[in-house]
DNA sequence: GTTCATATACTCGGATATCGGATGTCCGAGTCTTACCGG
DNA sequence: CCGGTAAGACTCGGACATCCGATATCCGAGTATATGAAC
């Protein structure tokens, strides 16, 4: 799983602590994480693209989140940055080779491997469905949001 | 995710499918699925190496289930392949950057997004480990089996 | 002092390089088979 | 005819290329802001 996906969460848990009055430019997220400003901003398209953000162009401009963080689950972000395709792609590869070639072989049952791998991501899934960004805000220490709201003012005013 | 847990997988099935009387060799998975041979060969090598097949050298050699099918999960045969560790690592980007400059700040208390993902992950490996190669026979049509026991049998005695 | 036009700086968005790991290939070590030779 | 021996063929195991996608970077489009001049 690509690392876009932590600074993905990282970056909209920020975002919700930030509160949405005014949108944060890469650069202010990318200077907090230590990350690759364009990068970052490649990344935060991707969520854009998904409807999670919301981007602002011009001076001043930035992103904000789009939806309150009750409506935005863990899965959405995942699904964003990561792709929407399964992390376990069935190629079939028992239609392929000598062993499709017996004339009586028919297919119409659903492989049984594919059906089992597509159980646990589905479960996977279900279980990041469940966690919303709410979850994570509540789950972390309230500290933790006053000190990066204090350094994204400080550096706002500072500059 | 790569396509070797499937190989993987449908190999260990084939397997258990003809028994352990004789070993089967790389080639002849090989030909029955159109897989390129050195490649599957090096990936059940790495299930060799977890345990779950047993190789044996030499000419008329190959590979076999190390253990009864009701002895393998499905968990086993992928972490085999994909490697031991999780598919979300935290980097622990909370810690890098400006925001980590926060001379007030600690992180004994662990990452809410590691572990949510961890939570989610944990489901999946749960949903995994609870199924063994046992049940995927279980579930697969008679017929399979036999066409497949009956392929390799032609094969052997046609060359 | 107020208003408007213009220059400017800043930010998003997508097109373009670069790098690492998965994918694919090849050759050597080892073992079983088998043919051959001697008794 | 039987046993031993040596050559041969087959297979696993790991070392060596290759290719694609994730990673990283750069430049253009667009907008709000600040500045200056005119009234």
């Amino acid at each position: 799983m690509s690392e876009g996906v932590e600074w993905g969460l990282h970056c909209c848990v920020t975002l919700a602590w930030l509160g949405d009055d005014r949108p944060v430019s890469t650069a202010r997220l990318a200077a907090f994480f230590d990350l690759p400003t364009a990068y970052l901003n490649k990344r935060l398209q991707a969520l854009v693209r998904a409807g999670i953000l919301a981007s602002t162009p011009g001076a001043r401009g930035g992103f904000r989140l789009a939806r309150p963080p009750e409506a935005i689950t863990l899965m959405d972000v995942v699904a964003a940055v990561e792709g929407p395709d399964e992390a376990f792609r069935c190629m079939e590869i028992r239609q392929q080779g000598a062993g499709a070639e017996l004339p009586e072989r028919d297919f119409r049952q659903p492989c049984g491997i594919a059906t089992a791998m597509r159980r646990a991501e589905l479960a996977w899934r279900r279980e990041l469905a469940g966690q919303t960004l709410a979850d994570i805000l509540a789950a972390a220490p309230a500290a933790s949001a006053d000190r990066t709201r204090r350094w994204f003012a400080l550096e706002r005013t500072g500059s």
